[in-house]
DNA sequence: TAGATTGTTAATCGATTAACAATC
DNA sequence: TAGATTGTTAATCGATTAACAATC
């Protein structure tokens, strides 16, 4: 299964989630392509691939859907996460994730500077000595890593001794996933740079509309 | 061009810069395809593709590559940025790309919540109706949108009317590229779980290793 | 029955890789 | 010259789409 796919999964989700709180009970194929912008047969592929059936005529049912989906992709119950990093990113995340959410619970942040601890708070900010027993006790398996670049690779020895099987990466560090983890990695800026890229590319394009052979196609980027 | 060869182009530069930094003056499209994950091949027809040559046995100057991907990509000179909505998220990003920093600049905050504004702050922080003067008066083209959900139609409908050509879209809201504006998502909550599924399916891979036919490739997962 | 939608197969498409001639 | 690396072509691969028979 390629990331796409897992993409394509969790975006389906996403949508039957919004259609159950919309009192939606079916969905025909043809619904979920255009809320995802791919095509009905890849909808269809995608859920005979993973053991979704509908009923000709009739659709999928949305509950039978969600029920699969949340499944296979581990979703069924809420997993704890801890942040390591407790700067801008790392506190808005912990801001916005802390607590009992649905889904998505942080536990715990870390930090190395002293003035950032709070081992008090609901969701307590600890320090990073901490991290390895408190990884071991609670069974952490997912971390998300906002630390300045620097720090990338102290904390990742950590986690290689942990049971940490995925990383959630905001720094900048070029992380790579290996036998004993497996690295997301988010890099804002580069986002941002990437935004910039398509404007300017598509701009370009539209300047030179109607030129045959043009290089640059609008779908493409604003597929 | 696709949005994968945009990343890709992206990535060669974020590298490219850390050689410069290391004193590096050539590069070998090898070099390159480890460093990224990709083959060589690709760098190769990429660099072709986008009027980038190099010396057969000799490589490519990382000068010469730097200044072709920074013109392609419109790199060049620091483009301004508005953040819409300083909650959590967007006070992060204030503060990380605030004022002037290297390619990126947010030049301005915007808010709904009068506690928030902070009209004399070096990145001032402003009422939400003052948002589409602004754009206009200071001609910014890419906006990052950090609001609530339920607030992201009514923002929208304001960014159409203005000059803005792109958005980065953290709201949870399911925002779609159009004529007028290029819109590139994301979703952390969506990452978070994308990630805890991929530990998911891959532990599931891993148990059932060995077994024939098995649908969930290591390999997909890892790339 | 007529109409509509699934499940499946074949066709298409595009991206990636392999291989190698050109050449420094 | 011998060796190494680019630029380019052909082969491969996988994902996506189109089409349609099955069937509700």
């Amino acid at each position: 299964m390629t990331r796409e796919a897992i993409e394509r999964l969790s975006r389906y989700r996403g949508v039957l989630l919004r259609l159950m709180g919309l009192g939606f009970v079916k969905v025909f194929s043809d619904n979920l392509a255009d809320a995802l912008g791919v095509s009905a047969s890849q909808v269809r592929k995608d859920f005979v691939a993973f053991g979704m059936h509908g009923v000709k005529r009739g659709g999928y049912r949305v509950a039978d859907l969600l029920e699969r989906l949340s499944e296979l992709l581990g979703m069924a119950e809420t997993l704890p996460v801890v942040v390591i990093g407790c700067g801008n990113i790392g506190t808005a995340l912990l801001h916005t994730y802390g607590g009992k959410r649905d889904g998505i619970r942080v536990v715990a942040g870390f930090d190395i500077n002293p003035q950032t601890l709070a081992p008090q708070a609901e969701v307590p900010i600890l320090d990073v000595h901490e991290l390895l027993p408190f990884l071991e006790k609670n069974q952490i398996r997912v971390a998300i890593l906002a630390v300045p670049e620097e720090a990338t690779a102290s904390i990742m020895n950590t986690l290689r001794r942990s049971a940490v099987q995925g990383v959630l990466n905001f720094t900048r560090a070029p992380l790579r996933s290996d036998h004993h983890c497996l690295v997301q990695s988010i890099d804002i800026r580069m986002e941002i740079e990437k935004l910039f890229s398509m404007v300017h590319l598509w701009r370009a394009e539209k300047e030179q509309a109607g030129r045959p052979g043009g290089a640059l196609a609008v779908p493409g980027v604003l597929r």
